[in-house]
DNA sequence: CATATTAAAGACCTTTTTAATCCTATATAC
DNA sequence: GTATATAGGATTAAAAAGGTCTTTAATATG
């Protein structure tokens, strides 16, 4: 029920690129040096950043890490979900088969609730407020 | 970022009792048995239960679990924070000592709204409603 | 009181997830 | 082509999750 140390340097992450200049490509090493995240652990999160299509990553000299959409269209929950996948509270809300055979569950809807609740309050806050 | 096994076994048990004639006292059996849930297991989280006040064990013949507080007084935070401990959605709400030396951080914000929000859904909803 | 019933308590085990790290390959600037 | 940087796959160590096994203890009932 807590977010993994992978969607911690997520964010911190995105945190530092968006306090950047945000055209410049910042190295990998930059980050990890500023934000307290191992280096060889950022570059898998970048990798599924980048594959969620929120940075770009440059190999090669004067390679590093640039944000492709700006602060202001990226939220917590877009940097979450790209390292962590769907946010879902519990197994409920994933196993339709297993849960629907019940019946009508009390219990899922609130979850159901609880959960949408989270995902648009994560959704509300952009990199470029924080 | 997800309820844990026990966390939906614990539920699964006090809404078992709360459907049955709530001054009686359940075998552990019947509550494994009817609602899917590894017999050894059950009693480790029974266990957390009667400690966090809202079951009372019986051992010997007939024992077995029984509600201490009715239906309408125990919520499903109350249950899974029995068994789950506090619910905390990251571990910066955790380290105050860290995240505070940080100066005012607006991801700390973020979260601990998440989190109260996460919590009163969780504390709006009583067994006598499932 | 003896016995059957029933759960507790603690040790132990297995699997999965988390949180990295190591090493080789590859891309880019100069 | 060489120095600079990251990618990507394999591997590993530690922790958590999810149980199980075994011994102990409590209770009802004849």
């Amino acid at each position: 029920m807590k977010l993994t140390r992978a969607g911690e340097y997520a964010i911190r992450c995105i945190l530092y690129l968006s306090r950047q200049n945000v055209a410049d490509t910042i190295r990998r090493h930059d980050v990890a040096g500023h934000m307290d995240i191992p280096m060889q652990f950022l570059s898998k999160i970048a990798q599924q950043l980048a594959k969620a299509g929120l940075i770009q990553i440059t190999q090669g000299a004067k390679g590093g890490y640039r944000l492709i959409r700006s602060p202001e269209e990226i939220t917590l929950l877009d940097v979450i979900e790209a390292v962590e996948g769907e946010l879902v509270l519990n197994d409920c809300l994933l196993e339709h088969e297993r849960c629907s055979r019940k019946g009508t569950c009390a219990v899922h809807q609130v979850w159901a609730k609880a959960r949408g609740q989270l995902r648009d309050t994560l959704a509300g806050v952009t990199f470029a407020e924080l």
